[in-house]
DNA sequence: CAATCCCCCTGGGCGC
DNA sequence: TGCGCCCAGGGGGATT
């Protein structure tokens, strides 16, 4: 599922209705998910803590207690943190369930390729994707000159900088493909070869693709649901991804597909220099 | 430092 | 209808 605008998507569903409920116990089924505790330890941390936040850097959600220990969740590729109100039949994907004192917040994920940690609330938490993450995509820092200083450096392609967490957090497969195809920028341009024309376009690019795909609510392609179980509606706006074959939007050229650095890439041969 | 390959897994889609 | 293959949004690690 993620980029980070399904998390944000997932962080704000939650962010709406877990504040205040306090955990009463919690169900492993599946142990490996945990990456830092086992299930007892995991289990006793976290039984009677109460929420007081939720928070996302990158594609990271972090849930903030009010004990001396945070929960930190990374989806990866087919997870799904969802709010059950009342009793309901939970998915053959529920691994992990947390029982609050009003209904109960389960973890699934098809791939279980899923992570939890249990972090401190402060200062580094040893966990390395997440202390070393760049500035959020949307956030303040993330600026056209902090960007052009990293570019200038790099000997990368563009869509390798891009999906680089350190460099930028949040943004994923898709909508670095769909941005580089707004900004008409060719995925396997050089860092080098940027100008800081074409910067401030893909920078631009970014805001915007990343701004509607929080606006529609994330986009499904196959497992996705945000925290309340519903499904993103992004997928009808993309350019680009899962459009290979099909006209480009703008000039009606096929839209490209090649492997590059092992990530699936979509791009017009001919709107895209 | 950068690129490639492989891994973690399950299931949908497609060709035969 | 069934089987076997290929594919997938992420990211970490080993290797060249």
């Amino acid at each position: 599922m993620p980029k980070f605008t399904e998390v944000e998507t997932v962080r704000r569903t939650l962010a709406a209705v877990l504040p205040g409920r306090t955990i009463e116990t919690v169900h492993v089924a599946l142990p490996r998910l945990i990456k830092n505790a086992s299930p007892a330890d995991f289990a006793a941390a976290l039984r009677g803590q109460t929420v007081t936040a939720v928070q996302r850097k990158g594609k990271y959600l972090r849930l903030v207690f009010d004990g001396p220990r945070h929960l930190l969740i990374h989806l990866r590729m087919t997870g799904s943190l969802v709010y059950f109100p009342a009793a309901a039949d939970l998915p053959k994907s529920a691994h992990i369930i947390f029982r609050l004192d009003k209904g109960n917040l389960v973890y699934c994920d098809v791939r279980t390729f899923g992570c939890l940690w249990l972090i401190p609330p402060a200062g580094p938490t040893g966990v390395k994707g997440y202390d070393t993450l760049g500035p959020d995509a949307n956030g303040p820092d993330f600026t056209v000159d902090y960007i052009w200083s990293l570019l200038k450096k790099s000997e990368r392609t563009v869509k390798a900088f891009l999906l680089d967490q350190t460099v930028i957090a949040g943004l994923g497969n898709i909508y670095a493909d769909e941005a580089l195809f707004l900004a008409g920028i060719r995925p396997s341009r050089r860092c080098g070869s940027m100008t800081k024309k074409s910067l401030v376009a893909l920078h631009e690019a970014i805001q915007s693709v990343l701004a509607e795909g929080i606006t529609y609510g994330g986009t499904t392609i196959r497992n996705f649901v945000n925290g309340s179980g519903r499904e993103g509606g992004n997928r009808k706006n993309l350019a680009v991804y899962g459009r290979e074959g099909e006209p480009c939007i703008k000039c009606g050229t096929a839209v490209q597909y090649v492997k590059q650095g092992g990530r699936g890439t979509r791009y017009c041969p001919h709107c895209q220099k």
